[in-house]
DNA sequence: CGTGGGACCTGCTGGC
DNA sequence: TGCCAGCAGGTCCCAC
């Protein structure tokens, strides 16, 4: 569900909230996410300070005093928002990270395919995160960088903009967006595409999640952040969930194609 | 090694 | 109105 944006969202929502609180209590309702939540866990984390809030991909991550980390994934229905402790629980809501001021981080993921982890050292080393390619934000993620990787690869643009270990944070809903913007077609191979249009693609990735963080990310069905408002980013989709609606750009039509299990939308007037 | 497809899980929607 | 197939924002893992 989340992409980079709706986690950054999330981030910026709970950070003041937490950062310099104490966890009190971690309270897991139901461990069954996509890997079972560590019986220890809650021990390994409960009692120390929240230092920090920070994002790496699609993970948040809580760093502890004394070098823990709790690493939590979204998943594709996940979210996190910040209530009473008190307040009911509803369903689905399968953990709270119990907070000293009597708030909490209540987890809620109707599909459980997020996830949480500890990490006593290095978050950065955890398997998890080891293998993962450079943030879209970040300098280093440029257009020599992307090009360079490029080379060589049968697999289609997109699937090449999705894949985690060339670059993070890109998922279904930004992959259609920056590949439109960028007027390349997203069954293109990777390898074929030149050096010039990289570099537009490269723009294009950073200014679409820029904008949609600006305005708190896509809510498409159930997305809020921390405070329960949705996203706006929605309004601004080009090509994403508009198949048989007419292009911004060239007044084409917008097509939807389905492989496997990912829609891909894309005009075929303009994107080539 | 690169690549594509299946798997995980629940809820909602649209067509019959 | 009711039922069921198909689809959903992620990503790991496994055959080829």
């Amino acid at each position: 569900m989340p992409e980079l944006p709706e986690v950054e969202t999330t981030r910026r929502g709970i950070e003041p909230y937490v950062r310099g609180r104490r966890i009190g209590k971690i309270v897991i309702r139901d461990a069954r996410l996509r890997w079972p939540v560590a019986e220890s866990l809650p021990r390994q984390a409960e009692n120390r300070r929240i230092i920090a809030v920070q994002r790496r991909a699609k993970y948040l991550l809580l760093r502890l005093e004394d070098n823990g980390t709790l690493i939590l994934h979204l998943g594709m229905s996940g979210s996190l928002r910040l209530v009473a402790a008190v307040e009911p629980v509803l369903a689905h809501a399968h953990l709270d990270i119990v907070l000293s001021d009597g708030q909490a981080l209540r987890y809620t993921d109707p599909r459980r395919f997020g996830s949480l982890h500890w990490s006593a050292g290095d978050p950065a080393q955890h398997h998890l995160l080891a293998r993962l390619g450079p943030e879209p934000l970040s300098s280093a993620f440029d257009t020599a960088y992307l090009h360079g990787r490029s080379r060589g690869r049968r697999a289609s643009i997109k699937a090449f903009l999705m894949d985690s270990r060339m670059v993070v944070g890109v998922g279904n809903i930004y992959a259609n967006e920056a590949l439109h913007r960028a007027a390349i077609r997203p069954m293109s191979p990777a390898g074929r595409i030149s050096r010039k249009r990289y570099a537009r693609l490269v723009q294009a990735v950073k200014a679409v999640l820029a904008e949609a963080i600006d305005v708190g990310g896509t809510t498409l069905r159930d997305f809020t952040g921390s405070d329960g408002r949705p996203g706006y980013f929605r309004q601004r989709l080009e090509v994403y969930g508009r198949d048989g609606a007419l292009c911004h750009r060239c007044a084409g039509c917008i097509r939807v194609e389905r492989r496997g299990q990912r829609a891909t939308y894309y005009c075929p007037g303009c994107q080539f």
